[in-house]
DNA sequence: TGTACATCAGTGAACGCGCGTTCACTGATGTAC
DNA sequence: TGTACATCAGTGAACGCGCGTTCACTGATGTAC
């Protein structure tokens, strides 16, 4: 019997260093941000060389794929938990509202890691395919919610040359207003925590919470979720 | 008679030179962002000794500065004259859709000014007071509309603890309800422009300029503007 | 109007730092017979 | 079970680059009498 590829004490070994290293890259990006990502530093503090890491990554952007991914998985976690938290499913807006306030709560946690992926692009970097899943966790999260609220409703007549098929299908093929004010939706609880955590609100807002609370409860029945 | 201070040959000399120093900023911005604006790069574009830059800007976060308020000014800018192009005063959906179109249109054309001033905070820069009056012209301006549609309402008389009190007075002292709406409007908007700039609407949208102009009306129609 | 002095722009060299990535190498750990 | 070989992890030095900022300096331009 030969050994099962990836179970070895190598593999074993080689796993932990990956989740090491990554480790060190999301404490270094908390502090200084995705421009401040040094893989001599992620050495450094794990007492290795500089050369080393490469076993590990093959490059720079290779790595910060990966923190991007994890950042990705990791709101969308939060967000898929805290909708199945509500045991009532036919409370769409205790859905929503849980929803909106996991994603909040989570760039909160998280600055660094929500402007790495909400935030504006990382220069000179290209977004490989493999993030385009984990990316779409929190937005399937949502679309299922607005769907359920309109459940029974009647399915649209007029085919929509705005929506991809995905989006259409996610939402339960809405027509066109509808699937409009659910991308809305969408795009402005982002766009609420957005300027809360990058400081477009100071000034004009005094109590953040009461605000996005309020906020997201306009946002429901704005989107049809009663 | 003296020369007045600011007009004689060398402050003239010294306002093109400060110019052609941001500008060149500008450029590079648009090419590298923030992270990569550098100092040495500019004086080399400009034919100068890298040193030289210093009698014009005392430090790279002084630059930084200039470009943020030269980006807050233009943005704003386009805001109030798309607004004032609207010659039916009491048009208020169109001037709207004028300045939401407007800002769209300026952010599409500067992504990478547009990110410095509404994405992610440039890791270890502190904006100065000099930022906040000309980061304020596009919400004023955007206030003032939604001021004139409810023009003639009764003003309210509850209290905010919410809101402060500049936000109240730009929009003619709202109730609660209607003053979240207008922010999260406000807010909206530029999570709308962010999401299409950032990516993050790639393969959600087909057709995002039809999608603009209809989530700004639903939005228009979310915040009160007739 | 002419001269003496102060101000300012720009130079060139240097300091001290950091970075990503490559490469030839030493040992240790696994694999096949 | 034991040995020969291949694989892999980690080292240390180096390449070549860029950066912000300081400093003593040379000339040129303005200012005051």
């Amino acid at each position: 019997m030969t050994t099962t590829p990836g179970t070895g004490v190598r593999a074993r070994a080689r796993a932990a260093l990956v989740a090491e290293i990554t480790a060190a890259a999301r404490r270094q990006l908390a502090v200084d941000g995705a421009s401040g990502l040094s893989l001599r530093a992620i050495a450094r503090e794990l007492g290795m060389v500089s050369s080393a890491i490469y076993r590990y990554f093959p490059s720079r952007d290779d790595l910060l794929t990966a923190l991007i991914i994890e950042a990705y998985d990791s709101i969308g976690a939060a967000a898929e938990a805290a909708d199945a938290a509500v045991a009532d499913r036919d409370d769409v807006r205790g859905r929503w509202r849980a929803v909106a306030r996991a994603v909040r709560s989570w760039a909160k946690a998280n600055p660094h890691e929500y402007a790495l992926v909400y935030g504006s692009p990382v220069p000179g970097y290209r977004a490989p395919q493999d993030t385009v899943g984990p990316a779409t966790r929190v937005s399937l999260t949502l679309a299922a919610i607005l769907r359920d609220a309109r459940r029974g409703a009647p399915p649209r007549d007029d085919a929509s040359a705005v929506f991809s098929a995905e989006v259409l299908g996610a939402l339960g093929e809405p027509d066109d207003a509808l699937a409009v004010r659910a991308l809305t939706a969408w795009s402005s609880l982002f766009g609420l925590v957005s300027f809360e955590l990058f400081g477009q609100l100071v000034g004009a807002v005094d109590d953040t919470d009461a605000f996005f609370a309020r906020a997201v409860d306009e946002l429901a029945a704005f989107s049809g979720v009663s």
